[in-house]
DNA sequence: GCATAAAGTTAAGCTCGCTTAACTAAAAAG
DNA sequence: CTTTTTAGTTAAGCGAGCTTAACTTTATGC
């Protein structure tokens, strides 16, 4: 065990691992897919925030109406996301996941945090409790931050 | 504080709310400063790694050596790599970040963390704590762990 | 009701990353 | 010393994402 660092630091060395490792298994799983990292992201924002309309896709990922519509198209087409008319403004569209998309993400999940779980099982029963208690607070005081999703 | 949960899920509630989050915050930069995805990645990885030859980055992203003398080619461009002959294999480059390009990630990763830091600046002491304590035994357990980057 | 604004779609055209293929130069193998 | 392998570059061409512009359809303001 490494000396104890100040929290700021102690963060970002553990953010630094935490990323690089995860970007890696990440960007693989995508590409095991077939799907591009912007039509990933779409699923992912869908998953994470639930069915929203075009506009909030573009506004999300700060690309024109136009490109979300075309990104959309290929995951409606792919049969990752269903595209139907929001009855309350028949402009509007509601996008959503499929059960196909959702398994997809799902998968991408265990692929993305296989690593994490070999890490935990490595550490003592004493340790694991020290880390479920940090990262509940952490959990909880992220979720009461300004969620500007 | 929601009721303790299984390690796994403990963990991996955390990381969706930290991916999630952080993932915005790199996206958002990498377009600020006018590089592609691809081309910050190649920073972060020299950034991670130190010096290396092309291949190493060709074999680390999964793409041709081809693709990845190109992409270089932008960066020496822009000044935030250095491409120099090996002293000790004349066909070999050493690759690495420039100051300039160093500035850029060191600012990429405030950015990245700002909500990060926010988040910590609301725990109490105590919790701080704790949480130094969880982070410090999970980043030397990851060192630890098979390191096949 | 009519003009204006808003939500999406479609098409043309650009840039970028990537691949394959052909090439140069240096190291290793024999 | 010659052959083969390895590291990297360059060029041509493809596909994907993105933008702008023109358009359709539905909602909103006056």
């Amino acid at each position: 065990m490494t000396k104890p660092l100040p929290i700021s630091q102690s963060l970002r060395t553990w953010m630094d691992v935490f990323m690089h490792r995860s970007m890696r298994g990440w960007t693989h799983f995508a590409k095991t897919t077939g799907l591009s990292m912007p039509q990933f992201s779409i699923l992912m924002q869908l998953h994470h925030k639930g069915p929203c309309g075009m506009s909030e896709i573009s506004e999300r990922f700060d690309i024109s109406n136009a490109a979300a519509s075309q990104l959309v198209e290929k995951l409606v087409q792919s049969e990752h996301i269903e595209r139907a008319e929001d009855p309350n403004d028949r402009r509007a569209k509601v996008l959503q996941l499929t059960p196909n998309g959702k398994d997809l993400i799902e998968a991408g999940f265990k692929e993305r945090y296989k690593w994490m779980d070999e890490l935990v099982s490595n550490l003592k029963a004493e340790e694991r409790e020290k880390v479920v208690e940090a990262l509940t607070i952490l959990t909880d005081a992220a979720k009461n931050m300004s969620d500007k999703n």
